[in-house]
DNA sequence: CGGCTTTGACCCGCGC
DNA sequence: GCGCGGGTCAAAGCCG
């Protein structure tokens, strides 16, 4: 979303660090540039949601889902406040809310929304605007992925799930689950599309998923190839690639490296 | 037997 | 200070 010509950002989109102390005038200068910035991603916002009715509609429910995403612990009007008056609020771990179909089969009790990590339930609370029970749920992967997410269905239209997450993820989706990629899930997401050729043929993820639906490819085939350290290797390089293109992912890494630097340099300066 | 889910209890922040 | 509500903990039970 940043494109870094508006604002003083570096190459991973943080603010640089300050050479001094800070005067009025340097603060005053840094609280219109975050205005000017507001007002930038307000208006990709707006352009963003005047295509994604679906996404409108979200925005404009301001019982559960909006209000738990914006703010965790039921700050929502503060963060209203702040942004009404030019404020920005501080870092806190990325919220994200996405909305899926519910699966036929799916009790209140297991809900899930599928999205190619592994999720642990901790937790599940009936809350005062909805009838139905909203899920807690950490990464399988914690407490080294902090990342955790809610699941509730929409008190409106119970046949849709609204999922809130928090963090994210320091590690790769897991490869031998189950990943359905659907379309409304996968936002801010990369596709989970590779194309890999180790030996003159190509195989897709596809091939490997759609088997029992007419695919050329018998899994053994497929098994035989892909054990094979010109596959793996070609695999590690894919991925290698994918993440580096991946915004996000690079974002996160800087921000996770920058925060170590600024561990280390006051242990060392003491 | 180990990992996972369930669920009541507890904690904590917020508004009054 | 108190009550309420959301979020988390942890013991018990379930399952492969």
């Amino acid at each position: 979303m940043d494109d870094g010509s508006s604002c003083p950002t570096n190459s991973a989109g943080l603010l640089p660090l300050s050479a001094g102390s800070p005067t009025a005038e340097g603060l005053e200068e840094k609280l219109r540039r975050v205005r000017e910035e507001n007002r930038r991603l307000a208006g990709t916002l707006g352009a963003i949601l005047a295509d994604r009715p679906d996404l409108r509609a979200l925005m404009r429910a301001p019982a559960s889902a909006v209000a738990c995403a914006r703010a965790p612990s039921g700050s929502a009007s503060n963060a209203a406040r702040e942004e009404a008056a030019g404020v920005t609020v501080e870092p806190r771990p990325k919220v994200r809310t996405v909305c899926a179909r519910a699966e036929p089969a799916d009790t209140d009790a297991n809900l899930s929304v599928k999205d190619g990590y592994q999720w642990r339930k901790y937790g599940q609370k009936v809350t005062r605007d909805n009838p139905h029970p909203r899920s807690y749920f950490r990464c399988a992967f914690a407490p080294s992925c902090p990342v955790r997410k809610k699941v509730q269905r929409d008190a409106e239209d119970t046949s849709k799930l609204v999922a809130t997450y928090e963090g994210e993820h320091n590690h790769a989706r897991s490869p031998e689950r189950e990943f359905v990629c659907n379309e409304s899930i996968a936002i801010g997401h990369r596709p989970c599309s590779v194309s890999i050729n180790p030996s003159g043929r190509t195989i897709r993820l596809e091939d490997m998923t759609n088997h029992g639906s007419g695919s050329r490819l018998d899994l053994e085939t497929i098994r035989r190839e892909v054990v094979t350290p010109e596959f793996q290797k070609l695999l590690v390089e894919k991925m290698v690639n994918s993440l580096k293109n991946d915004a996000d992912f690079m974002h996160a890494l800087t921000n996770a490296v920058a925060e170590r630097i600024l561990e280390i340099i006051p242990a060392r300066l003491s």
